[in-house]
DNA sequence: CTAATTTGTCCGTTAGCCGGACAAATTAAG
DNA sequence: CTTAATTTGTCCGGCTAACGGACAAATTAG
């Protein structure tokens, strides 16, 4: 009861930001004295901090207003995929205290050497908490896979080469053995290392810290090789039965159209993914599709040709655009949500997608009002920012986590 | 606090059956003295009695058990269809109270007349609760549109030709006026009379007491005239921003398809609607065309030539069954529920769709140990029954709302 | 028949929220 | 400038309700 209490005022205080006691006791609608004893504890607990006093505001004695304090905890995320590995440290503020990113072709890795790399990078990225005096309490991996969530594993990533990566545990071992003294700053708790899809941690990331941050019914969509989608309904995060939700690529939307990487044909991957794109946009011998390039290399070239008004692209990109409104068309029936962001080369690309993508959407959606729809802002870091959150999650959800300073 | 406790073991003992107070002490977490003093209240509450005692168990004193006890509350649930309107009344065990069913041409009349029918219905079904002593918590209305759940209103329901009918002011008004007694025994709650879509419902239906009720991750897809679907995501109804979510008859899947109602091509509503079937498996001047038949009966006579082996019905059915699994398979790579459950339609002729449909949906679905299908035993009933569960649901959640019989 | 075990109830203890009282700090009015 | 009114934050008593332990009752094993 107290902890559900605790809880519900660090969190008003998230979400509605600085205010006076009296103000949260109303708007939280427990007694004033509750919530004086709730925030005494929470300063206890460093989570919340005295801030300023309300001048001017009416008549009556101004109020000592509160706020969140969330420089002194950190929540770890670490993204895996296909060339490169991204950590990122956010507070309970969700600023962003360390971010690094390393190349690393994960593919032609095994697991375990890439593990040892995730490892190097959450030593880094622990080393820096310690520093700036920040209490890391958890991490998330962000994976481009179906995972099994309780369990930790990596059950398969096609684009990993990975099956039944017991990543969890792996990760556990090694930061065990290497300098006890960070891992034994994050605490003991089961879920303190975590792993999930990057594309469910993305949505997370977009609904904690995103354009459109704290709707409640949104859906995200990434392109990449592939196409992801990570689905926020009700403020929660839909996983499915088994943790394997969001499979959208391989929608059959185009009965007799091309073959799909998972051998059938027509899947709206083959009409949206960045190949479909490049095909469309460029003959094989094109400089843009130059094995050697990476992904932004080859969207920053795509776009200054856009820029310059390249007829083939803009074409390319008009047909990707309908067809992302065709599928995306599918996706808002369904879930009405309230938007709809788009991530990865969507968004990078998106001045010349939304346009038809639009178009096609609206005449294929029912509801009334139909959805929004906003490009990403968090780049391609939304998984590891999404993996932060979910770290910081545990905090909000029970804010006895983190140890009293003083001796009641 | 009080609240939830007895709300926890009220849903407790419903889920998992009759038995002793000490086992519910244990399997609930609480104290064996507060299971006694919560039981104890229910129990004047009228919502629990105590059942057999348990023996030969093991060794010590054998415990008495206790059980659910319905039989005195009712929820009720009308269900509006295009050519019918049915009420059904469930006590708190999901056993049947009273089920009517009253053929209407809702289409020709203006909503003023069907709300009176409703009333009508409605009526009866209060005296029966009155007649078998059952107190009467609820009434929801499922209806085949879009609805707006928190102001009761129908947005727009295309196939009765309703557009923003007040139905929940309007009911509850018919009530007001006529024979204040009945009315009188539901309560004054906003939340008494509810409207939802009857897909929402239907799914909620299956959820409560279909053949896999309690699976919390289930799809439920209804054929009728339409394709509805109604989706529960971690056993809580998947509703959307603006409550209009589960709309997937118009997913685009055949691109150069046939011609919609709607007025897009292709929509999967076009290849696996009752219409579609009968173009498929009839000349526009067979029998079974015949505008003057209601739905039993076409199915009765498609079933009948599907049992008698005659091609050109099996071959519609089989068509019909792979266009299902292909639109499905989307669903369930999007949800990933544990159970996909066919209704409407698709159940009454479910022998002959579901092996083309399951050979579909495994070649299409990623997760692996796809989810299962089963064929709904509801009937056309499923609607109406998830509308008398939703009532349900408001005692299971606060059991307080049920008064006590002897002063404390 | 006795010991062991399990159940259900009673009772004292404790956690924690609520309501009211009160001092402190401010604005509005005279 | 003074006084009244208002609002805030804290403190204290009261109350609800869960918990833990004790105990009688009812049963089985030996």
């Amino acid at each position: 009861m107290r902890r559900s209490n605790l809880a519900l005022v660090l969190r008003h205080l998230r979400d509605a930001g600085p205010r006076s006691r009296a103000r949260i006791a109303v708007e939280t609608g427990l007694n004033r004295g509750t919530v004086s004893s709730l925030t005494a504890e929470l300063i206890d607990r460093g989570l919340v901090r005295e801030g300023d006093v309300e001048r001017g505001g009416s008549v009556g004695r101004p109020g000592q207003t509160v706020e969140l304090d969330g420089r002194g905890i950190g929540g770890i995320g670490v993204e895996i995929n296909v060339d490169y590995v991204t950590a990122v440290v956010l507070n309970l503020s969700n600023a962003v205290v360390f971010e690094h990113r390393v190349a690393l072709d994960v593919q032609a890795l095994p697991a375990e050497a890439v593990l040892d790399a995730v490892t190097e990078l959450a030593i880094r990225a622990l080393a820096e908490c310690d520093e700036r005096q920040v209490t890391p309490v958890g991490m998330t991996l962000a994976v481009p896979a179906l995972v099994d969530t309780d369990d930790g594993v990596v059950a398969f990533a096609p684009n990993l080469h990975w099956t039944k990566v017991d990543a969890v545990s792996g990760l556990r071992r090694r930061l065990d053995g290497h300098t006890p003294g960070f891992w034994g700053s994050l605490p003991r708790r089961h879920s303190a290392i975590q792993v999930d899809n990057d594309a469910n941690l993305a949505a997370l990331g977009e609904f904690a810290m995103g354009s459109r941050a704290g709707t409640a019914d949104l859906v995200y969509l990434t392109g990449e090789t592939g196409v992801g989608g990570g689905v926020m309904v009700d403020g929660r995060l839909l996983r499915g039965a088994a943790g394997f939700s969001g499979e959208i690529g391989h929608m059959p939307l185009n009965p007799g159209g091309d073959l799909c990487g998972c051998g059938r044909r027509g899947c709206w991957e083959t009409m949206v993914g960045l190949a479909a794109l490049l095909r469309m946009a460029a003959t094989p011998d094109d400089p843009v599709c130059d094995p050697s390039l990476d992904l932004e290399q080859r969207l920053s070239m795509l776009s200054g040709r856009a820029d310059a008004g390249e007829p083939r692209t803009l074409d390319a990109l008009k047909l990707v655009g309908e067809a992302l409104g065709l599928g995306a068309s599918i996706l808002v029936n369904v879930f009405n949500p309230r938007v709809l962001v788009l991530g990865g080369y969507f968004a990078s690309l998106g001045d010349y997608l939304l346009e038809p993508m639009l178009a096609e959407l609206h005449a294929r959606v029912i509801a009334p009002d139909a959805c929004e729809v906003a490009l990403s802002t968090l780049g391609f870091t939304a998984a590891a920012r999404g993996g932060a959150h979910v770290a910081l999650e545990a905090v909000l959800d029970d804010p006895t986590l983190v140890a009293l300073r003083h001796t009641p």
